[in-house]
DNA sequence: AATAAATGTGAGTAATCACTTATCAGAAGG
DNA sequence: CCTTCTGATAAGTGATTACTCACATTTATT
């Protein structure tokens, strides 16, 4: 599959620099991050990174140190960017009840992320495949997860809890269960979008998992 | 962490050959997979498995034609013993009503997947790690799921369905919302295994992910 | 325009890679 | 005792690896 759109999260990065990136360091990324997410980070040979990139393979340590200086340069604000959201604005608007049910709050939340994944499914393939091999992203998203958006969605799940309309379940099982609903129906979504099957159904999908989350969940 | 118990699947590779596996032959699948699970398939060298299992590189070579093929020896089995169950016994007496209930037979499941996974953890880490990488190891996958065991798990979640336990959800939405409960539980398990995190009660979890899919799943 | 600084290049470098091959050791069989 | 076979080994093999460096080219600053 060819694919030359360049994905939002690239644009932003670009920009985010204060716009001092050149042309040929942004093809690099790009081709990079193309790499990694076909064959992985440790079968990526810089010299193919190079000629993907137009570009000589010395060009790419100028700009960036080591391999996986160029590795983290794409993954590290890809943990921020999908954990975004859930430190930001909407947060506060749950807690003013701007939500009424947790249903609503699901609904408004896993459409947002499945947006942004899809909108960035390069990314997302190079995180979670380089996740488990790389202890500074582990720790990268331990640390922006377990104090900034952990403690929201903790408080935002015993909101409804008090409100009674969600399960009395531990928070943290509460999490999980949706987390991996959540989880099965974006990965369900990708390998479809794959494959394009024509069996799969988005919108139809969407609300039985919601529906089976705020169902499963309820108190 | 050092672990040098061989799990479960080592021994039933080394008997299932007919027995005619040298010692050293099975140090060097233990060093492999060792290996494969810590740093990866394409990040670990041939000279190191050899020297983990205090061989000689060329011993390894004798028994295996190439590096992938000491992948697949670890990995395709692993794909088999994976979904072994979903096509035996247990899914006959399924449907003869052995189990009452979508939640009887889940739980049932669950529990044995979860102790084959608990068990042969490096295994699983391998099979899930590389997948993404290897089509043969994809295809592999799909040509024991689709002809074998996905018909099987199709029929059982239409039997509970007509006994009307189980909502009339598409019978493919029904297995992935399941899959993905029970996949939750399991990476959460194995997680909390590695850390051994001590908030983490085993037997409360898994009751609550099954009463949650039962929950979420009834009619 | 002149100078300096930043960007880009391609030919190298030592190290490591998966894999080969000649040789050795010992057991089996006659 | 001799041959044969298999398991095992150490020393290679060319190819590829991430990375460097001296130099060329473009851009920015004065």
């Amino acid at each position: 599959m060819m694919n030359d759109e360049r994905e939002p999260w690239l644009e932003e990065l670009l920009q985010s620099g204060g716009g001092k990136m050149t042309a040929k360091q942004a093809r690099i990324i790009a081709a990079a991050a193309d790499l990694f997410a076909e064959k992985g980070y440790a079968s990526s040979s810089t010299s193919e990174i190079a000629s993907r990139a137009g570009v000589a393979e010395g060009t790419i340590f100028r700009h960036y140190k080591t391999k996986k200086d160029l590795l983290l340069t794409i993954v590290k604000p890809a943990i921020i960017k999908l954990l975004a959201p859930f430190l930001l604005r909407e947060f506060k608007d749950v807690l003013h009840t701007r939500y009424g049910t947790y249903e609503e709050f699901l609904r408004a939340v896993a459409t947002n992320r499945l947006q942004f994944i899809s909108q960035n499914k390069r990314l997302f393939k190079v995180l979670l495949q380089e996740l488990p091999f790389h202890p500074e992203l582990q720790q990268q998203a331990k640390e922006t997860l377990m104090p900034l958006v952990l403690p929201q969605l903790l408080s935002v799940i015993r909101k409804f809890q008090d409100e009674g309309s969600l399960a009395p379940l531990p928070p943290l099982t509460v999490l999980r269960l949706t987390a991996s609903g959540i989880m099965g129906y974006i990965l369900a979504h990708l390998v479809a979008a794959e494959r394009n099957a024509r069996g799969w159904d988005e919108q139809a999908e969407l609300e039985a998992t919601i529906a089976f989350l705020a169902k499963g969940l309820a108190p």
